[in-house]
DNA sequence: TTGTCATATGAACAACTGTTCATATGACAA
DNA sequence: TTGTCATATGAACAGTTGTTCATATGACAA
């Protein structure tokens, strides 16, 4: 039943199951985008951030406050989510304010919550 | 309108929405569980290694041949998915099959490719 | 202009992550 | 037992991440 596959030259054991996986396999690009969306929620101060913004948007130094860190790592944070388009923001004199871009993160929040909750 | 928060110190614009986003906060603990969830998701390989077990179970060199990495590092990874229950496992003589252990992965993903598709 | 406020950015640094290589474990066969 | 196979684990190392501090930008007021 074992089985080598030239192109890596790694053993398999179940070659029907591995050839449909592979058939089947994200591309590498997705790949990266979708592990680079994930990373972009896997830190507890962006977490928090896009928490206090689920209702209501907010400016820098309003979000600073909220979640007890420095405007700089606010500041630095809000440019990552806004390069992952997870935050869209507006400017009011020399007011930034940020909102949720879309609501895609409100679901993966609560599967998340809903994941967590099952231990 | 502005106001000053005794806890932190930290100087803000708009204290209703800054109360309000307070009072709703997640906590510490459940922030960090978020970000780790995330965290485990957040890597190509483990995307990848995901992807490969959504409708199938797969053992360890079938995981590191289909998605073309050494048994070693796959294992380290299944560690990792492991303790973030994401995948469970079953032994079978010398063989350990994977698959995945509930189905938020699954709304994770389709929600992480549709958030991506919006580009 | 000059000054100040809100935010952004760059450099630096400790902490963390994922891989590789070597070794260990645990199950089975001989 | 001994040997082998499938998997797991530990140490080490380069690469990455998140924060802090200092500085820059851009908008408005005086």
């Amino acid at each position: 039943m074992a089985a080598e596959f030239d192109k890596c030259g790694i053993s398999c054991i179940h070659e029907a199951a591995v050839t449909e996986a592979r058939e089947h396999m994200i591309n590498e690009e997705k790949a990266q985008a979708l592990a680079d969306t994930f990373k972009t929620l896997a830190d507890p101060t962006r977490v928090k951030m896009l928490f206090a913004l689920l209702n209501r948007e907010l400016c820098v130094c309003d979000l600073a406050a909220v979640i007890g860190a420095s405007e700089s790592a606010v500041s630095h944070q809000l440019r990552m989510l806004r390069t992952q388009r997870l935050v869209k923001f507006r400017r009011e004199g020399k007011i930034m304010f940020y909102s949720l871009n879309d609501n895609h993160i409100i679901t993966l929040f609560e599967q998340g919550i809903d994941h967590i909750g099952h231990s």
